[in-house]
DNA sequence: CCATTAAATTGACCATGGTCATTTAATAAT
DNA sequence: ATTATTAAATGACCATGGTCAATTTAATGG
């Protein structure tokens, strides 16, 4: 008989959340430990992984979920006009995607699902900021001549792109913004 | 008084080089061990480390060394005068960079240096590789109203995304040659 | 209310990358 | 040659993520 899931069950995987994020709160994400978090939420170790695939799973729901708080402020925006603008209303996005090296890479190795069965936070992130671009550029006077998918998927392209090499000491001169704009130039408004 | 290397530390580090070149020929790049490579070496563990930062520096030195080789390649070549003919020449590096999930993540994360003292190899091809494609485009009927520079970093952007979004399942449906086409054919020849 | 079954939890244990005080070997100074 | 000095190698040990057989707890049926 179908056994339906236990009010305990759903109250431990709270308090395995809530300890991790008070303590990345306090110390970030990189430096988090399984250890410290079933610490603090008072469960055995094993519990957390009944809980959670690995310790990136719960990773991503934490960053997942940020980041898609931060899209809901991206779907109630108007189109931006232009490049400037298109860039400004990114900025915070991209800011809490390189708070850290560690959340930038784990981001990036989450963007994409390894199988159907297990999109996660971010993959699906990943997706619904391609459809909301897709909106922005439908509204927009930024080339015509290709889709408004392909648009969209290029800004991604170019997003991560400034975003890593923002983390390479060789490159970290230009700030993201200003790495950005040329390329969204070159990509939205091409004056061939 | 400055002492040189020890003829016995190259040899050391040679051995194990060779021993990891060995075992990851057997069974690929994820399940490599460095209790077995040390093994197969015949030093001790803390001699690796000794060598090498840690397991991740050896990878790239490997890696990085196996990149730098099929840029090589292309550092022989006609410069290819449209996408398709650009799409076939960069198809030999698209192979080894996906042959292993592990490999893509560890290109992407080293990509970059972290800092300019730690600049290993892969960082450095992927330096080259926008210098070959500059070449390249300095040769070829694209568009002209961007610096062959920044047309070289957009490739390169598109390439990572294509092969990103391969590992995906939501996406995976299109290789990676098709994937890029349309991208490349965009940013290399926009018709506004 | 007890017996049965399934879900949830536990913690000792494992796998693996990485550290470091100690030992051994090579080179320079006398 | 002998000693002093520096480089190299060693392996016991640690840190941390992850596993799993055993145990406890909750739901279900008679």
């Amino acid at each position: 008989m179908a056994r339906q899931i236990q009010k305990r069950t759903l109250e431990t995987r709270a308090r395995l959340v809530a300890a991790a994020e008070a303590l990345i709160e306090q110390n970030g994400f990189e430096s988090l430990r399984v250890e410290e978090v079933v610490l603090k939420a008072g469960t055995a170790k094993g519990t957390f992984f009944a809980h959670f695939k690995d310790k990136d799973a719960l990773m991503d729901q934490i960053i997942g979920g940020r980041i898609d708080r931060l899209l809901d402020d991206l779907a109630e925006i108007q189109a931006p006009q232009n490049v400037p603008e298109t860039i400004e209303a990114l900025m915070p996005l991209c800011e809490f995607m390189t708070c850290e090296r560690y959340v930038f890479d784990l981001i990036y190795r989450y963007s994409g699902a390894a199988a159907i069965e297990e999109i996660g936070m971010i993959a699906t992130t990943f997706g619904r900021q391609i459809e909301i671009v897709e909106g922005w550029l439908g509204n927009a006077p930024f080339r015509k001549d290709i889709s408004t998918g392909l648009l969209a998927e290029g800004m991604q392209a170019f997003l991560m792109q400034a975003m890593a090499v923002n983390f390479c000491a060789l490159h970290n001169a230009l700030s993201i913004r200003d790495r950005l704009a040329p390329y969204l130039e070159a990509w939205l408004t091409p004056k061939v």
